[in-house]
DNA sequence: TGGAATTAAATAGCAAGCTATACACATGAG
DNA sequence: CTCATGTGTATAGCTTGCTATTTAATTCCA
């Protein structure tokens, strides 16, 4: 590695996130990883709105829009019309996905397992502390 | 943030690396983050072959050949035939790709500073030596 | 030397992210 | 009650990433 690539943050970020995904699609065989906060939020038999689903993966509204509507070509998930919102949907998983749920929570624990190996058990909840700070403070930022 | 949100060391490298690239592409003013590792190899004065450069940016083959396509199509970049061997190209800045590069130089230095800055300074080496820890054990992981 | 294998780059096609914008419905103020 | 404003989704269009495949040139070996 040359010096920036070791001593940016923000490269060495960019870099391990992919490396994430590819270990997980790796897993999943045909899967994806962009479902995965889908799935995370809906796995228990919930429904939710496609802006919570937003929030909660932290992606744009468009992101999860296009994300939704590939996973309901898949037959992963229902858009069921909100009775009382015309303009609003309420989102749950098939019995499809919820067996792809179950599939994708088992390697992402298995790849969250690889990366945390690679960290001293004392150091792993400082790694997420890290994560959030850096987190938090690129979001302020992003806010100004 | 949920529990699945805070203690997954992927889902948080991913929002992380997402919000960095945000912030460089909010900086830049139509610029774009790919071009990034393009400009830090060849910055100062350098020619490297496609190859060579998606190597250095640890991207795939086809991804660098995108990103090339696109930087030629802006200006900032030059593909000059290699006489030894015609199948190759020596990929060079443009005077315009130069001045892209030391803005995208700022920028990275500023991001990457208010990232930093969210962790102690004690913290940050070991900060590094994670991320690399981890892109190494994924590493290891994808040549199985 | 001539065909096989390797290698550099390009192309096709998809996912997932973004911004900007459009559309349809809901709501609140007068 | 109507019209302006606000809100939930959808769409358009782009970049960046991937895998799989193709094309063209080089190299190696029999």
């Amino acid at each position: 590695m040359s010096y920036v690539r070791e001593t940016s943050a923000g490269y060495l970020t960019n870099w391990a996130a992919r490396l994430f995904a590819r270990a997980i699609e790796r897993r999943l065989a045909g899967g994806n990883s962009g479902p995965m906060p889908v799935f995370f939020a809906l796995q228990d038999g919930g429904a939710m709105t496609q802006k919570a689903l937003a929030q909660l993966a932290a992606v744009e509204q468009p992101t999860m829009a296009n994300t939704l509507s590939r996973m309901e070509r898949d037959g992963l998930v229902l858009r069921t019309p909100d009775p009382n919102d015309r303009r609003s949907a309420r989102v749950s998983l098939t019995p499809l996905g919820r067996e792809r749920a179950k599939a994708a929570f088992v390697s992402a624990l298995e790849v969250n397992g690889i990366a945390t190996d690679a960290l001293e058990p004392e150091e792993r909840e400082l790694f997420y502390g890290m994560m959030r700070r850096i987190i938090a403070a690129l979001e302020r930022d992003a806010a100004v």
